[in-house]
DNA sequence: AACTGGTCGTGACATCTGTCATGCCCCAGG
DNA sequence: CCTGGGGCATGACAGATGTCACGACCAGTT
């Protein structure tokens, strides 16, 4: 009984190598590929896969909440998240979301398929490395508004601009900043989005 | 007459799996595969392949770095760059540096295998769309300590710390700051650290 | 009912940033 | 030899930013 496999991932190339390397095992069979977070569900629903292998960064939807989704309209299907960054935040809430499982694609190449055949028979597989710091970096002190300040800061926008974004006046804005800035530990507006988005709380 | 082929890429999941579809033609053959850029040159002395797939984000020693010395070795291997971000200043750098190809990772996985036989057959292949961006966006406007002051600027570092790092005061660094804000047409750091990352002028 | 934590706002303050004018040094090109 | 451009620096100024204190409202706890 072969596991059938679909495949998530914005980049082709790496979608299409990913694709030869499950189809060389005689177990796995990769029966859809997309490219794009919002391409999940249906393909899932025409496709029924054992196993979807979704990358967290996409187009459309982002694969934490393409698992979600995943589980909500097809709960036997296992999720496996392989991804490029192993930001501790990532885990956790992928776990939250319903994830069997959690690679990072710095694995050697003979462990994917090791990890689909545990996820098929319902074990967890989990990053061990990762696994610890992802206990040490526990879950975002941010509040949502703080969170939503410190995203519109992202790209370098002033306070002015991130206070009509969210319509809030400007005070509001800098005190949302200040906080997150103390919260975080770092010292202005430009390390705080750093470290945050590097814990994956943005 | 089969081609021998470098492979070069630090997330192992995706050289593994690149190996493997690239293997799957048969006239194709993956001889070798590295993890870092300091690694190549001396893959490269010890099996001497016809092309060679380098990333360029790598731990050691980027793309570009190794492509430069790859040439200098043995001219005779010819150079494909297979990277993530279709950034226009990478193409430039990277033809200057000497690679006959440039591919980003979004590309059908079929073209792959095409694009090495044409590297190989001394054709220059580059993606289509990228080559008219990076006639637009050009050389780099800015000077050398321009360039340092931003990149210093990347963390999120105050201007007395930049001015620490680079032994410069801080009226300097301010002024240099301010000139590469202006070139980049960014109206504060933050947003010309972001501009002028993503023309890979950094 | 009192307390707590999050949100929103104001006003005030010190500091940081970005800009500009000005000057000096060095070097390559006309 | 002169000029222009880049690097370096200083001083001055306006505006942006980060911090703090304070008050108000609302949803939950206790």
């Amino acid at each position: 009984m072969t596991i059938r496999l679909l495949l998530a991932d914005d980049q082709a190339l790496v979608r299409g190598a990913l694709a030869a390397l499950l189809n060389l095992e005689s177990d796995l069979e990769v029966v859809t590929e997309v490219g794009a977070g919002d391409a999940v569900v249906p393909a899932v629903l025409e496709h029924h896969p054992d196993v979807a292998l979704l990358d967290v960064e996409m187009p459309g939807l982002d694969g934490i909440a393409a698992t979600a989704e995943v589980r909500r309209v097809s709960p036997s299907t296992k999720v496996l998240i392989v991804t490029t960054f192993g930001r501790p935040g990532y885990l956790r809430r992928a776990l939250q979301a319903g994830a069997a499982g959690f690679v990072v694609k710095d694995t050697p190449a003979a462990q994917l398929a090791d990890a689909v055949r545990r996820v098929h028979a319902g074990l967890r597989v989990v990053d061990p490395a990762l696994a610890t710091d992802s206990l040490v970096a526990g879950e975002s002190p941010l509040t949502q508004r703080e969170t939503e300040v410190l995203r519109a800061a992202r790209d370098g926008s002033s306070v002015a601009t991130i206070a009509r974004k969210l319509f809030l006046s400007e005070g509001t804005v800098r005190n949302h900043l200040s906080s997150a800035i103390g919260k975080t530990g770092a010292a202005n507006r430009t390390e705080a989005v750093i470290t945050a988005d590097g814990y994956g709380w943005l």
